[in-house]
RNA sequence: GGGGGUAUGACGUAAUCGGUAGCCGUAACUGACUUAAAAUCAGUUGUCCAUAGGACGUCCCGGUUCAAAUCCGGGUACCCCCA
């Protein structure tokens, strides 16, 4: 028998369909593990090589799991909502609904050539009613909380209404957008629009006229995490800044309990830290400065209140609502030209723009604690959205600062000993105080802490912490995502209610905006409640459906709830993900904080929804090149077309050529195959080639994977080639799975002919070799040497060395010619986590009969282990200079008289004293002389 | 500007706790089998000097240590994230 892998791969893919070897159930007897794959986007080029790295890594620990008895949930989904699908439908007319069906289906049969052991029955697909009727009734209960500061949870918005009805604002502990103040009678005064206009003041889900990044070519608008550089991460089209009323999501409510939660999670401190910039913490106190002459006070807030005697000037941003008060009738045209300036400009212009621009208003304010007067300029390095949206400026310590005060020529005061400031500032947090009052003769720290108590006791500001982290905007003005569960009346919102869901997206015309400029739901026709009220005309973003379909997957059919209290409690959260980096901050912040939201209201167990991350990392592609000698002489070819000429990469120094990129698919081991390449391109039929030892060799590069670079490889033609096995087991081989790697086709031989060694332990010439012989002592040591090392590679996803160890132990094995049932059989069970199709084959013909995964993974005999002797490695001064072959057991000072006895080292030491000698058992001994 | 990461043969990489640097593969070369090629099997391959044997060598400079790819300080290059 031979191995036919595309026969065998077929017939188990086949048996665990029909077998459904993966369908998982609770299961109260046994501890369940819960691993999940980042779900994929179904674009319509399909999975390159990079994609199933991860889905690799996770099915073999999912396998592994389940071999080690426990009850593992792995299942597989579709993030099938998202705007490439919305493109391709406004260029062709195409539904987005018929694309990603199309798309879907082709991922399904990339995965399935791979062997996964996802449990499809609980496949899930953000676009599907059954699937966003969960995400819209999440939004329903997101607008009808609101969250109280005091307990440090989300509380239903009905008993915010009673406080407001008894108390007014009096003594409400709530996150809100703006502070309000009224008492309960003015409350019950108001009309219903009014009431419903102040409660989005306090809701999770509010709306509210909110600074979003426009981007007029998709004519949506985008979440910070989906614009990189001012373009937008899909499509690269630019992206503005402009004001619109929009659904938000109160994230920032969260934020404590988001960096809090990061403490408990077994992540990479590099995913963490990246978090925990995200959110931005910073301590600091929020001081009042008065106007001059003026009964007008505003906020500002500083981590550095330290720094307060060095204040010579304020910085206004110009969106600030104070610049109006602030600005003085002289300096009026002054100040109305800044601002027409700078309002052309995106914020990441302002922030990258090194140049230092500014007005000053006119006015001058009193810094509280030194009592001095500074005056109060408007620039555009202060941004409204941080902060207060004004500054104390202090251009001895703060670069920006400085610059600006250089430019405009402002007083610089250093409050720190020996500091030098003449060229720039001095932004360390670190020194003795100096100019500063109370504060002189304190280090930096101390005097940060006094000078945030001396605040808050003279009741200038209060102490206060800060987040960077933003509400998440939700509106998308696009077709092609969840509609919102909302109806306007009196141009107030509601939600439906929840009887009403799922809300179908209906049909559209066309999927634009309409002429008036709404989204594309405005073409929807009927598109309003029983009543008659009109629906939201937004729809939801990409990261709505993905916030919570780790939960779902544990109930997927699931009608009346997102997941019932039962699953939820047996599957908990999930145990390990794996993923890309780039869901550091959108996904994983945003579904951490929609997990919390919900742990709030009572309906999921676990406060964390991935207890243990993984990021794998990026495959690059490896691009292949060839040289095009440029023609010298272009007018004398005219007429006739000039035959394209290529030279092999050695010789290329030798002509003036131009670097081509040519398809990787069509080079093997950088050798071009020349009949494939002039068939690859009709232009290069009659092409000619200058070649070296009668071959093309191509240069090479490592890029982005990309159509463009020609550079693409398919899983599915690897699979047709090598196989499935061949290609898991080589995913693995590349390298670690957390680093970055190229992808190079060229290595796969040596896994294929591992997997072909394997199979030729048991098969020869048709003729089975297996038999029932007693293992010897050897055989057992490199079978258990090899558990074990595969069991700590797997359990420290070390994936890349269990490779060459099973490497290992099949060269040694076939060197002792080793067909012996009791060795293979344990080595098989190892292998089919990572090669599951052979492995069951191979199972099979060891004489079993059920599947392999209803095998026990096996366990490491540490006295196969045991050596009788240790070979010792024997250093002089450091450096080895020869091995020794010495009884295991032997203590120190045996082996010292062992080796200073030996004739070697006595040769070695040429009648030098031995000063020292250093023995570590089992490891090394060092003499030193 | 700030934060994180990486750097080892021609290439992907290994060395799990500071203890023989280069395991396992690829590629290349040699040999066996073959009419030949492929496949398979056996062997060689860090650099330099060389007879034995030695010197050097893990991005660069310095340090700690009996001993450093590994720890510490400084620097360079590349990648990622944030501003």
């Amino acid at each position: 028998m031979e191995y036919i892998f595309k026969e065998i791969e077929a017939k188990w893919q086949r048996y665990w369909q029909e077998n459904k070897t993966y369908k998982t159930e609770i299961n109260l007897d046994k501890p369940k593990f819960y691993v999940l794959d980042m779900f994929p986007y179904p674009s319509g080029a399909g999975l390159h090589v990079g994609h199933p790295l991860g889905y690799i890594a996770s099915d073999i620990y999912s396998r592994y799991k389940r071999l080690n008895g426990f009850n593992v949930l792995h299942p597989m989904g579709y993030d099938a909502y998202g705007l490439p699908a919305e493109q391709y439908a406004i260029q062709t007319g195409q539904h987005p609904a018929v694309t990603t069906e199309q798309n879907i289906r082709r991922y399904r049969e990339q995965l399935d050539k791979i062997g996964f052991s996802y449990d499809w029955d609980r496949e899930i697909r953000t676009s599907e009613p059954d699937y966003y009727h969960w995400t819209q009734w999440a939004f329903i209960q997101m607008f009808n909380h609101y969250y109280d500061t005091k307990q440090e949870k989300a509380v239903p918005i009905a008993d915010l209404v009673k406080h407001l009805e008894i108390h007014g604002t009096e003594g409400l502990q709530v996150h809100q957008s703006h502070p309000l103040d009224f008492s309960a009678s003015k409350w019950k005064a108001k009309s219903e629009k009014e009431q419903q206009e102040i409660l989005l003041n306090y809701r999770i889900a509010y709306l509210a006229d909110t600074k979003v990044n426009w981007c007029p070519a998709l004519g949506t608008v985008l979440a910070n995490d989906e614009v990189s550089e001012g373009y937008s991460v899909r499509g690269g089209h630019p992206v503005e800044q402009k004001i619109m009323r929009q659904w938000n999501l109160r994230v920032s409510a969260y934020a404590q309990r988001l960096l809090d939660g990061l403490d408990t999670l077994d992540w990479t401190d590099s995913l963490k830290e990246t978090q925990r910039n995200w959110i931005g913490r910073s301590e600091g106190a929020e001081m009042k400065f008065f106007l001059k002459d003026k009964d007008i006070s505003f906020d500002i807030f500083t981590t550095r209140a330290d720094t307060i005697y060095g204040v010579t000037f304020m910085v206004l941003a110009p969106e600030s609502e104070l610049v109006d008060v602030c600005t003085t009738p002289e300096q009026q045209a002054a100040v109305q030209n800044y601002l027409d300036e700078t309002k052309k400009r995106t914020e990441r212009e302002r922030l990258a723009d090194k140049k230092v621009s500014g007005v000053f208003t006119g006015s001058y304010a009193i810094n509280p604690v030194s009592k001095t007067v500074i005056p109060i300029w408007i620039s555009d390095y202060v941004l409204a959205g941080y902060g207060t949206g004004a500054i104390m400026a202090v251009p001895a310590h703060d670069s920006r600062d400085y610059a600006f005060a250089k430019h405009f020529d402002l007083p610089i005061i250093p409050l720190i000993e020996g500091c030098d400031v003449s060229e720039e500032s001095f932004d360390a947090k670190e020194g003795i105080m100096m100019n500063s009052g109370f504060l002189n003769g304190l280090t930096v720290t101390e005097a940060i802490s006094k000078a945030n108590q001396y605040v808050e006791e003279q009741g200038i500001g209060k102490v206060k912490v800060n987040y960077r982290l933003r509400d998440a905007i939700f509106s998308r003005q696009r077709y092609w995502g969840e509609p919102f569960p909302v109806y306007y009346k009196d141009d107030m919102p509601y939600v439906l209610d929840e009887s009403k869901l799922p809300l179908i997206l209906p049909e559209v015309d066309k999927y634009l905006p309409t002429k008036k400029g709404e989204p594309p739901l405005g073409r929807a026709r009927n598109w309003k409640t029983e009543d008659g009220y009109p629906l939201e005309l937004n729809t939801m973003p990409g990261f709505a459906g993905s916030s919570a379909y780790y939960l779902r997957y544990m109930d997927p059919k699931n009608e009346k709830a997102l997941v019932s209290k039962e699953s939820n409690e047996y599957w908990r959260n999930v145990d390990l993900y794996i993923g890309g980096t780039e869901h550091a901050t959108g996904h994983l912040i945003y579904s951490r904080f929609w997990n919390k939201f919900l742990y709030d209201l009572g309906l999921v167990c676990e406060a964390e929804p991935f207890k243990k991350l993984i990021n794998q990392g990026m495959i690059q592609g490896r691009s292949n090149f060839v040289y095009r000698v440029i023609e010298k002489n272009p007018q004398a070819s005219k007429g006739e077309k000039p035959v394209p000429t290529f030279v092999s990469y050695n010789l290329k120094d030798n002509y003036e050529t131009m670097q081509m990129h040519v398809d990787v698919n069509i080079v093997y081991n950088d050798h071009l195959d020349i009949e494939k390449f002039k068939n690859w391109n009709p232009e290069f039929k009659d092409a000619e080639f200058i070649l070296e030892d009668g071959q093309y060799i191509c240069g090479w590069a490592v890029e982005k994977m990309s159509k463009s670079m020609f550079n693409v490889v398919n899983p599915d033609d690897i699979v047709e080639k090598y196989g499935a096995d061949t290609l898991r087991l080589y995913e693995m081989f590349l390298g670690p799975l957390e680093q970055s790697k190229p992808w190079d086709t060229n290595g796969i031989d040596g896994v294929h002919r591992f997997l072909k060694r394997l199979w030729s332990l048991f098969y020869k010439d048709g003729e089975s070799l297996l038999n029932d012989e007693k293992p010897t002592a050897e055989e057992l040591k490199i079978l258990h040497k090899t558990i074990k090392k595969i069991k700590y590679d797997i359990e420290n996803f070390s994936f890349n060395t269990s490779v060459s160890a099973f490497m290992i132990c099949i060269n040694e094995l076939s060197s002792l010619q080793c067909s012996k049932k009791s060795i293979l059989e344990p080595f098989v069970i190892l292998l089919a986590p990572f090669a599951p199709h052979i492995a069951e084959e191979l199972y099979r013909a060891l004489g079993n009969e059920h599947t392999i995964f209803d095998a026990s993974f096996p366990v490491c005999n540490e006295d196969y282990l045991v050596e009788s002797t240790a070979k010792y490695p024997i250093s002089f001064n450091g450096k080895v200079r020869f091995t020794m072959e010495l009884a295991a057991d032997m203590d120190k000072e045996a082996i010292e008289q062992a080796v200073l006895a030996d004739e070697q080292t006595i040769k070695h030491l040429q009648g030098k004293d031995v000063k020292k000698v250093i023995v570590v058992p089992g490891k090394i001994v060092n003499l030193v002389f």
